[in-house]
DNA sequence: AATCCATATTTGTATGATAATTCGACCAGA
DNA sequence: TCTGGTCGAATTATCATACAAATATGGATT
């Protein structure tokens, strides 16, 4: 019951993952995040999908039921399975994220990012103020030293991602977690475009610094403040990105 | 190679959904959540839920394919499955947050939720008053009027969920809406607890109106006022749970 | 026209077998 | 003693096959 033979396994990228059902079902996620299966639309049944990438049954299946996890899918007896409308779909899921980046204009999507992050991140830095614990402030402390130290070039922005996510870990509440990996996504390849993840290096750092001090000091409003005054500059960033640039890099 | 005897099939709670792999993904989950298996630990492997469950290995391991997918797993060859830290969990998934939230002292629950809630929400109605779409408010609209004529009781839930998606939705911003999970859950879970999800009824309608006229007449300051303003009356739902509140139903 | 029923299609589950990965222990040599 | 390699065992990964269950669809019956 195994449609297709064996002997074309290699025919679709090789994405990262060396799960067989993961390049699975990082293929068919990047192909419904890319509108070629829009929402509504009954999908190949699965063993046409044995079929396309030479995999057995139980594969696909389990490709298919990650990406039902995610949102993506629903599979019903008889019917198939067909894709599920955009607002079921985990859209803050790293691997979401990564197939929507992927079939984007990289201006759109960075432009949606920072609407999302000008309305959380001061809001972050203040609730960071107020319940940080002394673990969380160091680790605050730490990502900073690490930024300060970096050379400017690649081993900056990881650096610049942990301080953000330690400033969010520090805002305690769980249903704030998920915008961590839109924080990571964003920063990380807004440096894969830029080439230069920090355009105003001069200002780069005494921003940073003062969302830190703030934090240190316990004091919202201040963090607010300072968190919004360091995303202004990220938005000349933005501004400043080819018009017409090309997709992002694809996984 | 298909450990135990498959005569134990009911031996778990018959959560919804009718597929076995469902059930066990939803089992799985709920111990996961609950804090049966701590992130870093490693769970039974999948031989033992076989036994456990009395079901397939091709079963199980597509209920650990979903709940890898919605973070909450790693798995590797040699070593098993893993539980995965906390900041990688899918958290605005349907079925974490489900799972989230059965483990939880409600009141925390709903404190965690309003905290967000009047972080975006407001910004939420103030995009949706720049960003809107004529279909997009109509949606809005009829969402209120249905409010309006629902009899308070449980059908009057479902408008008011209506009313806060059709909000979400026209804001315009994709990455926004894996909050519409979450918005669902506390409106729906709290009229669950409070036997009255409108504590005001008398503010609860005009309150509603002041966000939709604000929205319908593109004002953004007064949107995110009048949105602001609604969710204070909220919080003084939470404020009278009764502090000692048993767990959430299951699923 | 409406109802019911058979059938075909598709996903769901079970079983058993083999491959691939890699931890951990053991061993050899410097 | 330390280093590195080798090998065995545990576990997931993949495959092949079979049957069960659900259900949309079209045809038969009334």
């Amino acid at each position: 019951m195994n449609p297709g033979n064996s002997s074309q396994k290699a025919s679709f990228a090789k994405s990262g993952g060396s799960n067989l059902h993961r390049k699975l079902a990082q293929s068919i996620g990047n192909q419904i995040l890319s509108g070629v299966y829009a929402p509504g639309a009954i999908l190949p049944n699965e063993a046409d999908w044995c079929r396309i990438y030479g995999a057995s049954r139980t594969t696909v299946r389990e490709a298919v039921k990650t990406l039902t996890a995610k949102g993506l899918l629903k599979s019903r007896t008889k019917i198939g399975s067909r894709v599920e409308p955009r607002e079921n779909w985990n859209i803050l899921d790293r691997d979401v994220l990564a197939w929507h980046m992927a079939s984007m204009n990289p201006q759109e999507f960075f432009f949606s990012v920072q609407e999302v992050r000008k309305i959380l991140e001061p809001e972050i830095a203040a609730l960071a103020a107020l319940n940080r614990t002394p673990q969380q402030l160091r680790a605050i402390t730490e990502a900073f030293e690490d930024m300060r130290q970096a050379k400017p070039g690649l081993n900056s922005v990881a650096p610049d991602v942990r301080f953000h996510l330690a400033l969010l870990a520090a805002a305690n509440n769980v249903l704030l977690t998920p915008f961590g990996i839109m924080i990571e996504a964003a920063l990380t390849n807004m440096f894969e475009f830029t080439s230069t993840h920090n355009p105003e290096p001069d200002m780069f750092i005494p921003k940073h610094e003062g969302i830190l001090k703030a934090v240190t000091r316990g004091n919202a409003k201040a963090a607010r403040k300072a968190a919004l005054n360091l995303l202004t500059d990220t938005d000349h960033t933005i501004a400043r990105l080819p018009a017409k640039a090309k997709k992002l890099k694809k996984a």
